[in-house]
DNA sequence: GGCCGATTATATCGGGCTGATACATCGAAG
DNA sequence: CTTCGATGTATCAGCCCGATATAATCGGCC
């Protein structure tokens, strides 16, 4: 997931770690964030597999201003992006990697995003029967706190899976269009 | 979290590993499952803390019945589980944690209770005014994807703050009386 | 000119949790 | 009498978090 996200937000430019994990919080902090305990090991293997390279910072004027590291996307980083956006498992459609995938949407080939948004809506759908059967199972007998979790968690279901049958009937829409 | 919930269920019956994950998926598996990778682990660490002990399995007809193994809580244990109910840090009003918390809310201080659904209202609350503001700032130029998750996350953001204050009020109230 | 706090910046470590994988047993249905 | 789904225990690589440490830089204030 972080690789993914990295890789992609290295496409706008080369960064510092530091800013990097900024503009992370900035574009999905709201669903998913991550630490510097994951941000710099990552780093260290993207650079190990040549997904990226850390580019000479500056000199500057005269002493040590090292320890500071730009880092910028290879051709084979681009490559392993690509690689990351059309493969549509399981992961894309969980909670954590749902809005992250999301984020990157425009550049997901178009049948990968189909298969993403119904296995998200085959998640969802779950979920929200869960929640029915548990609510009608008890009803009288189980927790209060409990059953108005469930009664939140029901809900929220329901409106996700009325959203993501707009956005697939929309998909669907435009690929009847380009298809014309 | 597993230590919790694992303490928190186990109060109700001694259980195999196997039975524990199956209450815990049934418990909290709309919010939060746990793997075996953990479970057994954690178990193992919450018998060498002591908070449970392995009960005898019934040798059964005569063969090797075992490596079956049953958990018990010990008074330990349980005196952990008091401690862990009592406290309010930011965990129990994280995504991850705050459902799980909900589920043993019955059992839990009515002061916890009240800090716990305060810290996770600020929680929602402040993810609520990042989306606000994301969504103002942009309007036009951003990525309707995004836009459409955003908005998603929006609306489910006001209605659990709407939930919360609910369920806060209904706490207010039972202190309330309480009181009189 | 000098200090102070916020921001920029990198890094490590212990530990929790996942997903994959590997076994072995048991009851029931065919 | 065999196969299949459920029961049951376990490990391992690897991702990620939270806490913690360290230090340079920049702006503003006195």
């Amino acid at each position: 997931m972080l690789e993914f996200a990295i890789l992609g937000l290295l496409h706008e430019a080369p960064m510092h770690g530091y800013v990097l994990r900024k503009r992370l919080h900035e574009t999905l902090g709201m669903f998913r964030t991550f630490s510097y305990g994951s941000l710099y090991p990552t780093l260290r293997r993207l650079l190990r597999a040549g997904w990226i390279v850390e580019e000479a910072v500056d000199p500057g004027t005269g002493w040590n201003r090292r320890a500071k590291r730009v880092y910028k996307l290879t051709a084979e980083g681009k490559e392993r992006f690509a690689e990351l956006l059309a493969d549509a498992g399981p992961q894309t459609w969980d909670d954590e990697g749902f809005g992250v995938h999301l984020t990157f949407f425009s550049r997901t080939p178009a049948d990968v995003r189909m298969r993403i948004l119904e296995g998200r809506r085959r998640r969802v759908e779950e979920r929200r029967e869960g929640l029915r059967a548990a609510l009608a199972r008890a009803e009288e007998k189980i927790d209060r706190y409990t059953r108005e979790l469930h009664q939140l968690g029901l809900e929220a279901s329901e409106r996700e899976v009325r959203w993501l049958n707009e956005l697939i009937a929309h998909e669907q829409a435009e690929q009847n269009k380009t298809e014309n």
